[in-house]
Formats: C-alpha cells, structure tokens, sequence
DNA sequence: AACTCCAGCAACCGCACGTTT
DNA sequence: AAAACGTGCGGTTGCTGGAGT
C-alpha cells in the first residue's frame, strides 16, 4: 500500500497511532513537515495531520449528532454554505471532516436549501449605527469608495435585536426588523429578509445598486465571514 | 453460502492562502 | 517583489461492513 515515493498510504494501523500520539504529545501540534521524521512513521505530513485532527484528537467527540448539532448544522451551512471547517468550529468535537460527511450522508438530500451567500450590500452613508463609527473614525467618503474593513457588529435594529443573530433564531419566515433609519427617521432599507434586493453594479470590488451609485452612499463590503469569527 | 448493492466514513489530492527567505 | 515553503480547506475517492437477494 505504499505510494511511488515509498510513503505508505491507505488506513492507519493501531501501531502507526500510538507513534503518532507519542510524537504530538511530546512535540506539541504543528511541525507537521518534522513529524514523518519524528514520529519515525513512513507517512506523509498531510496524512499525518489528518490523522490526528479527524481521529486521534483526545477533545474529539464520537457518535451520533444530536438533534442540536444537526439543527445547527443545518443553519450554519444555509449562511455559510461548505465552509465546514466554519461550521465545525462552531461545533466542539465534531471535526470538520466529520460534519462534511454527515451532511453529505444524511442532510444534502433533505436539506435543499438556498444557500444565503454574504452579497455586498450597499448602506446609506448616514445611517445612525454608521454615523457614530463615522464620528470615531473619520469621515467614512474619505479613505476610499469602499471600506477595507467591515465594521466589527453589525447594525442592530431599533429593538437592538442584531439581524445576525436573527440567522440563528429559528423563526421560519421570520420578517426581521431590521429598519435602518436616517436622521429624519425615515427608513432606508426594510427588512434584511423579505426585502427585493434590486439590481446591483460591480465597482471594484464591491456592488452599488442601481440608483444608488453616487457619493451620497458608500459600498459597504459586508463579509460575515469575518463578523463569524470576530 | 455467495454475491451484489449501498451507506458511512477515513483518507487522499489539488488548490489557495499566509509566511518566510 | 518573487520564489519557496508550510499549512489548512474542500472535493472526491475508495475501503469496509451490513443489508438484501
């Protein structure tokens, strides 16, 4: 079962764990380039630590998902799509490998869902949430068309209740109030779920929508991804 | 008992990205 | 600035064991 270079593949022996086991917990994770040579195993660096991540971690967590995890599962993948090393980290134990594999077996068929993808969304410049970060940091039309950076929280509705956490509420068909006012109270954008996303321009890297694509707006190039992570 | 089919899972592979030189 | 290197991720493959015929 040895590959052309000599370097075994195919599944791990008994054996070939406890080498690696020994050499992690005597050298600590990373290095992986040193642990073939370490751990004296005549596998690759790549099989070595997909070994220890997908299997032999102590903190990993065997057996069935519950009811919890897979309805989680489910949201995160509707927001995030296969991202699962994202939607693993959100759950402890499971592996990145391991929700891949649950979701192909048991949910891609099931769970057809539209994929909500973190399209760049274009905000009035003068929105209350943004107009304080703008007062901090300057005004927001005079670094660029774009910011570099998303915000660290998104804008919370009136009710302070954050349309993010909305992603997570359950609530089927739920109509966020997600209302951005100006100044004058009136408001700029409906709802984030129900609203008809109008047509948009690419500039750059980042989208205007029609009708909105002089200074008096900026492109806020939204990415959750990072918002997920903060 | 022998064979086929298929679901579940472990592992491989290629690529992208970040860091170092 | 660019090449080399290291790491992580996602798609895919292939092995294994159980169920069905």
């Amino acid at each position: 079962m040895d590959g052309p270079s000599g370097v075994r593949k195919g599944a791990w022996t008994r054996e070939e764990d406890v080498l690696l086991r020994t050499c992690i917990e005597k050298y600590g994770e990373g290095k992986w380039h040193q642990v073939p040579f370490r751990s004296g195993l005549n596998r690759c660096r790549k099989s070595c630590r997909l070994r220890w991540l997908n299997y032999l971690r102590p903190d990993i967590k065997r057996g069935e998902f519950t009811t919890d995890e897979v309805d989680l599962i489910i949201r995160l993948h509707k927001l995030l799509g296969n991202r699962w090393a994202l939607i693993a980290g959100r759950l402890p134990g499971r592996t990145s490998n391991d929700v891949k594999n649950y979701w192909n077996t048991h949910l891609q068929e099931t769970a057809k869902v539209t994929v909500i993808k973190p399209r760049p969304r274009t905000f009035y410049k003068n929105l209350s949430y943004l107009k304080g970060k703008a007062a901090k940091e300057g005004d927001v039309q005079s670094a660029d068309h774009t910011l570099s950076k998303p915000y660290s929280t998104p804008p919370l509705s009136d009710d302070g209740f954050s349309w993010l956490e909305s992603l997570f509420s359950g609530k089927e068909g739920h109509k966020e109030s997600t209302c951005f006012r100006d100044g004058s109270g009136k408001e700029s954008i409906s709802s984030f779920w129900d609203e008809e996303i109008p047509a948009a321009t690419k500039v750059g890297e980042t989208f205007v929508e029609d009708n909105e694509s002089d200074w008096n707006h900026f492109s806020f190039d939204m990415d959750l991804w990072d918002l997920l992570n903060a």
